[in-house]
DNA sequence: ATGTATGCAAAACATTTGCACCTGG
DNA sequence: CCAGGTGCAAATGTTTTGCATACAT
């Protein structure tokens, strides 16, 4: 009884108010089965086209713009000018970016959370979403340079 | 003896490799005196016509680029596409955007900064940068709807 | 002087939108 | 069948770049 299923159904479109349609469908199935969950437009576009689907780039953009209005997925402004999408599983977590192999880290820390719950109690600040983002270098990235990701 | 003056001069700019030049000299005056401190590059080549200077957008660009590879100004990816400059005065510090009103209100925790060093040396992570965005509505935005920022 | 900076216009991107056609329920 | 979804192409908005001219040192 996990609090969400790992696999994505048309159900989970219906329930959105989403009618399930092949590229949605398809588009959620990329999301999920991903290596790294953080994907840009674009990286979904190819992704698509792989598999030999006739999707346009703008019907991505369509999609990710409405599952993020339906809370099915979260968008990231990391740096680099291009947004990237990844799957809500529901549990907040904050990020770190590679910038040496651009892959992206995930974590959770209590404490931030209780602390940052207070700073904005205290500023009389209602939150609605809030983000943490660290970019540096990851441990793979350090000991060798035999990273191979763009 | 304060860390860094309140004041931007030539002094800054050549101290960065910077020519003192006529459009930086007053991109930097208008990143220091603006209100609130976070500006997009259309805000601050607004300023600079309002001001009845003659610099192009491109210029501004150039300049904002420019100051931030030498850590005079920070850019920052908030939502909305376009990106927001603030002068650097040394001091790290996080950010809450009002999402009513577009103000940006500034806080510093030690605790979130601690477990972030923290949490970063855990997984082997060189961290470059970080920042802390809280999105939501401010104490004045709740209050009444009086705050006619756009 | 002289290399660098600037303004303007055009280019390059990321993302959105208009519209005729197609599709899911 | 019919509202809503999609592909394509064109439009938008932001940021970058090429190039001839202007400026700081």
């Amino acid at each position: 009884m996990s609090p969400r299923a790992p696999t994505h159904e048309p159900d989970d479109l219906k329930k959105a108010g989403l009618k399930a349609t092949l590229p949605r469908l398809k588009i959620l199935r990329i999301l999920e089965d991903s290596a790294d969950h953080h994907l840009t437009a674009e990286d979904v576009y190819r992704q698509l086209l792989s598999a030999g689907e006739d999707v346009g780039l703008a019907t991505v953009y369509r999609v990710l713009t409405q599952f993020e209005a339906a809370g099915l997925v979260m968008r990231h402004n990391f740096e680099g000018g291009r947004a990237v999408f990844e799957i809500n599983h529901g549990t907040h977590h904050d990020h770190m970016v590679c910038l040496e192999c651009g892959r992206v880290f995930e974590f959770v820390d209590d404490a931030i959370e209780e602390r940052q719950r207070r700073v904005a109690e205290k500023a009389g600040f209602t939150v609605d979403a809030h983000q943490l983002y660290m970019y540096g270098v990851c441990e793979g990235m350090k000991k060798h340079s035999k990273c191979s990701k763009k």
